[in-house]
DNA sequence: TCCGGCTTGGGAAATTTGCCCGAGCTGCAA
DNA sequence: TTGCAGCTCGGGCAAATTTCCCAAGCCGGA
């Protein structure tokens, strides 16, 4: 691995829009002492340019078609875990803050940052620590004063339910998929909506899509 | 108005995120003929921005917080009709390509194009031209060639109640705001389902999304 | 003028929801 | 070991909603 501190910090853009990887590029190379020294607008290329390259740091946005962000970390951690990754998104849901942390992330930014803030987080990813931007935090210590977030009180069997339902699927095709009865799944959905405090099914899938179950 | 050809493009900037802002103000910089003047991280701001600056062009995000990205193009147009505003957005939608230039855009490009697709596609707005990048006009030919987008079979009031209806209102919530009967809002949710062949709520909702009706 | 489409709602049958219940299972703790 | 708690699964039933069909007013275009 490079000597951070002799020749400043590397690190691998991954993001599927071209122009925005090449503006994160150019706001980090003006700082002097980061170096973009790859990119890829996919998880899958993720992988194959952190091989090649080895950065320092990993910023990632876990917002891109194909394979989910958080299959992405793991996916670069199991392999390598000393690699270090600052997830940077516009999402700001608890749940997903900490499934990116679970899934082996060092930091999570918002995109709602300022610049400055950013760069400081891959500075501090790059020494090993573990670092978030201000509204993160606030995000996650209100999540920790609320007794946890919306899906921590959901089981195993209503998120699968309410993932399905949020895909699209009717009850008869979920039932079927699952092996239930109708009736079942209708008493899941209905359990759903009392727990999470949803009061319509459309508040339910931007529930499930905010807490990263479903993309749309 | 400044001379393009004399003095270079002058381009307001609106997005709601400053690192994202920064990073584009870096790539349209570094080109030389292009200079932003300015920045606005709502389509309130917007305006006045535009009216303060006076620029050859504003390049706006139209997935923006509060005000719809439309009417703030609505907006500028109205008061400055030779405003020229490209639209810049990661969404691909027929509908909100259609929407935007109906509202008064100049130019729609995603931002998966490539940097140098949308620095041209400014000094092409800047020119008085319409701009678009190569898979925003793949989009419009498909759309073209099916018969219309799915949005474009709703009428006005439809549109409303979907938007509605998928921001998670109630029935009754609907019903109130637009001054309906309830029956009447039962009624258009039942026939936008058959319109758009939307099998159940969820697919309802991501409809709306996917089409930059509602985010998520 | 007439036709077609949008908007607004009534009506009635079919279906789903909301909420209650019980039963089997598992893990955990006293 | 017993017992409790929580998850999973489904029945029951009244209330609500959805699904269609229909009608009437309005407006713009042929």
């Amino acid at each position: 691995m490079s000597e951070v501190a002799a020749t400043g910090i590397s690190v691998l853009l991954v993001d599927d829009h071209p122009i925005v990887r090449q503006g994160y590029r150019r706001v980090l190379e003006s700082q002097g002492d980061l170096h973009v020294v790859a990119e890829a607008d996919n998880a899958a290329d993720a992988y194959g340019a952190f091989k090649t390259h080895d950065p320092d740091v990993v910023m990632m946005d876990i917002s891109m078609p194909g394979a989910s962000g958080l299959e992405a970390i793991r996916n670069i951690r199991a392999r390598s875990p000393r690699a270090r990754i600052l997830v940077f998104t516009m999402h700001n849901e608890a749940v997903l803050v900490k499934a990116a942390f679970n899934a082996g992330a060092s930091g999570f930014v918002t995109k709602s940052s300022a610049p400055s803030a950013v760069v400081n987080a891959i500075r501090g990813v790059a020494r090993g620590e573990r670092a978030m931007s201000d509204d993160i935090a606030h995000v996650l210590a209100e999540d920790s004063l609320s007794a946890g977030s919306v899906l921590d009180q959901l089981g195993e069997r209503e998120i699968e339910i309410l993932r399905q339902f949020a895909g699209g699927a009717t009850t008869e095709q979920i039932a079927a998929q699952l092996n239930l009865s109708v009736k079942t799944v209708q008493n899941y959905h209905y359990l759903i909506k009392t727990k999470t405090g949803a009061r319509t099914d459309a508040q339910l899938v931007r529930l499930a899509a905010s807490c990263g179950l479903t993309r749309i």
